[in-house]
DNA sequence: CTGTTAGCGCATTCAC
DNA sequence: GTGAATGCGCTAACAG
């Protein structure tokens, strides 16, 4: 525990005064070429660390950051995510962060259109957290931004043809083949059920992890392909009956998988229909999803880890924030975790 | 993000100086009670929390925390317990945390008894870190810090007769039903095979997921005992004996189990046997199991959070020691991963 | 360009 | 008992 040097040791280590120092650490003001040698010196023995914390009390600006991400709905995904940013900023409770939320309807192209534009207005914006959904007006945003100079970081997923300076998401090709593992299928009588997205295409994470799971199921010999079924993610009386109509036309199915989050709607619709017999594999952490796991209609969980995303978003700018670090673009990577009924309980709170 | 209140603002609002508002937070020295019932209006009205970091700054007080833990080997359990005490370390490199090492020898009471003899002697010590293996002493130890009025606490394991101000564990029961869950044995054909341990008696953990396995049997309808055998985990080629005899001599196994960390032994002879139709679930993320796991040899590892217990625990005493709680006990129970080898790779460097 | 000074939130020490 | 003064690491504003 070698104790962190401070900016008084460093002057006196480069004889010089602590202004200079603090000028050099931030690239502010001019300094000459004699100074900046020694002082980058001294910085470079001591293993100089900002104290991010006192730094803050001095520094007293505001920093601002605007977040647009999908609405969060009770138990869902999103509140998830939502959860890791509190949780940030509470430890961060020392640094004036202003947060400026401009949530959108995420089955809704117009609504993302009229957030972002306010995320355009916002006065004195530092950096912006954005959960993308749309493609088109996620890189018309970012290229405002970059123009603008202003950081973008991406939390659950990426956009291509953008220069986010970092990004939080889990591997959803992985996600994908830990759902052949899971569904440990035979060659025919799986399914792949999706819910019907209205207007837009298909969500780019839902993609991937199809792709994985049919590269697990290739490697492991599995050449029938699997039978589809589209139902309606909104109105359940409806999908209930599309459910329903695919399984009694389909007997043979006994191994399932939806790709989103959505997985509880076939979960309760084949408790109706009495077939236990059929193994459902589905996607997060959500209250639904975790009743059916409880109630055993769900086999198994695959879970990201959104409230990482949330938090490790925030702590990341306020270390680019307080370090000055130029950009250098981070993709951290979660771990993908799978949820039975009996690890559930431990799960509970701790998210992150 | 309502701005936090400073101690100067709360003496403002209940109209006396800062040097009282701290004298009241603090406990010290004597205030009258008027004033006292004026500031701890203002502290509960503005929502005050101390700013542990400009607290730590002016403090200036060394704090001395001593930890005895099994030693670490590369890659193994211990040392990702000791990653999370670096990451925390870090994390408070503003604290100045005095960090006194005393590690022992996991299979040799004796070395156990040193470490803690040591723990003791050390000069103004704060707060004591616990790995525990042996139970009396261990038990003798907290007595004895108990009298000191030092505050203790646990990770991995907890120690009955013990009052440890927090603990951080996995909840071993929920582990075992995952094995359960995971070997998805038949009636007949299961076995639990576990390392020979030296003198002392086997370790509370194997103890407790054994009964958690042994009650997911029961719950599933397999009312066949399992298969018992011992193997030595100190001579490999004594091991490979014992396992390939086993086998031999109970062909039809073909679900195994290991209750430790050890389970990779047990992967390799069975590589070397040709034996891929046996599934083997084992324990612990350490480099000897994860590479059996991208081998195929082991089917799926079910993992603790080691670096997160060992984070979580200097969290807890560095937030105890400036927020100046008292002992609350409070027991977190960190979440139980199923590792696969399509999920591995996103496991990497994250176990938090 | 560079050193000095003031002030942030906090804990401590010293008059009164 | 209590307020004022000092110092911690840091930033910013000012004076040369």
């Amino acid at each position: 525990m070698a104790k962190q040097a401070s900016i008084k040791e460093i002057a006196q280590m480069a004889g010089v005064s602590p202004g200079t120092v603090d000028r050099i650490i931030h690239n502010r003001g001019k300094v000459s070429e004699k100074r900046r040698i020694a002082v980058e010196k001294a910085l470079e023995e001591a293993g100089y660390k900002t104290n991010i914390h006192t730094s803050a009390v001095s520094y007293r600006k505001t920093i601002t950051i605007a977040v647009s991400c999908p609405m969060a709905i009770e138990g869902g995904y999103w509140s998830s995510v939502e959860k890791g940013f509190q949780d940030a900023l509470d430890e961060f409770s020392d640094i004036d962060i202003r947060w400026v939320a401009l949530p959108y309807d995420q089955f809704d192209v117009d609504s993302c259109n009229s957030a972002y534009s306010k995320v355009l207005e916002v006065e004195n914006l530092d950096a912006v957290i954005i959960g993308a959904t749309f493609e088109e007006p996620t890189q018309e945003l970012c290229t405002k931004l970059d123009s603008m100079g202003i950081p973008y970081v991406f939390v659950d997923s990426s956009i291509k043809g953008t220069a986010p300076w970092a990004v939080f998401v889990s591997d959803q090709h992985i996600c994908g083949q830990v759902v052949g593992r899971l569904l440990d299928a035979e060659e025919s009588g799986l399914a792949i059920l999706a819910t019907r997205r209205r207007g837009s295409k298909r969500a780019t994470n839902s993609i991937e992890r199809e792709r994985g799971l049919l590269d697990f199921l290739k490697d492991h010999g599995i050449t029938t392909e699997p039978k589809r079924c589209q139902f309606s993610s909104t109105d359940i009386t409806l999908a209930e009956r599309e459910i329903g109509d695919f399984f009694r036309e389909n007997p043979e199915i006994r191994w399932v998988t939806v790709l989103n989050s959505r997985g509880y709607i076939v979960a309760d619709t084949l408790k109706k229909l009495g077939r236990s017999d059929v193994r459902l594999v589905c996607f997060d952490f959500t209250a639904d999803n975790r009743r059916c796991l409880e109630e055993g209609s769900i086999y198994s969980l695959i879970c990201q880890r959104p409230a990482a995303q949330g938090y490790n978003a925030i702590h990341y700018l306020v270390e680019h924030f307080f370090y000055k670090v130029g950009r250098k673009e981070k993709t951290t990577t979660l771990p993908i975790d799978v949820v039975f009924k009996e690890n559930l309980p431990c799960y509970r709170e701790s998210n992150r």
